[in-house]
DNA sequence: TATACTTTTGCAACAATGTTGCAAATTAAT
DNA sequence: ATTAATTTGCAACATTGTTGCAAAAGTATA
């Protein structure tokens, strides 16, 4: 599993055009590893050998531009990135799901399998992208 | 008009059980003239008389602590503060509106007349709030 | 209105977070 | 294996947010 898991990872990064380095497989191992969304002291911590600060905002900024990761909004000044599904990466970081943020233990998921609704604003906006963060209490935490 | 805000902003700090204070004024005065979400920058920069950056932070703590004001999610590291309306004080700071950012202008706004549609999540899940961000080219700016 | 009491403000110092330039190290290509 | 291009780590800095404490402003009472 392990290994599944790097050979998925060096596809990922092979068919974003981006070179294979330590870093860059270690983040992704990261992403994989939590099913939730991380921020970057996430990455400090969590990541054995620590990376310096300045690699771990970069490379995170790298998956951005080639859309493997999307932020998610946050009403703090923590940024939260998760790992995009198929349908975000190439194009623009559209994501059609819904966050879900978790008040007991904090945690951030992707709920990919429900859908966001059709939202009508009034006339004269266009709209490019919805974003959906509920609130509340997880499964894991019921 | 100036003095007639001046007296909304009075009788709002009032049934707050908030002191009327010269940099609490200021900030609403702020708020009541720009009808869209305002970050911190914003308030030293706006106010001609600067405040001390102390200062707006902990007026906007204690507005949000009165539901005098709601944070609005973004994906940066920016926070943005819009003024509530009724419905959102008292109680606790459900936004039941959405909110829109253009890409444009990159100012932020409350849809109040857009509701909230009802999301349903897989089970086990508790739902109490639900933020809704729409970002696309605003009205002014088509 | 003057006084005492409470709250708020501003300053200083600090902590956390994010950015930029540049040399050294790593990765990719020949 | 050597060269060329990219990535990393360090240092230094910029921005944003926090805390303690004394001075100032606001509130309440006489």
């Amino acid at each position: 599993m392990p290994s599944k898991n790097k050979e998925l990872i060096v596809e990922l990064l092979k068919s974003s055009k981006l070179s294979i380095t330590e870093t860059r497989v270690k983040i992704l191992e990261l992403f994989l590893k939590s099913n939730g969304a991380l921020e970057h002291a996430d990455f400090e911590k969590l990541s054995g050998k620590s990376f310096d600060r300045v690699t771990i905002y970069r490379t995170l900024q790298t998956f951005l531009d080639k859309g493997i990761v999307h932020k998610i909004p946050t009403t703090d000044t923590s940024v939260r990135y998760a790992i995009c599904r198929s349908e975000c990466r190439e194009h623009e970081h559209h994501d059609h799901h819904v966050h879900f943020r978790c008040e007991e233990c904090g945690s951030t998921q992707c709920l990919d399998e429900t859908d966001i609704p059709v939202i009508s604003l009034p006339k004269g906006y266009d709209v490019h992208n919805v974003e959906v963060v509920v609130s509340g209490v997880c499964k894991a935490c019921h």
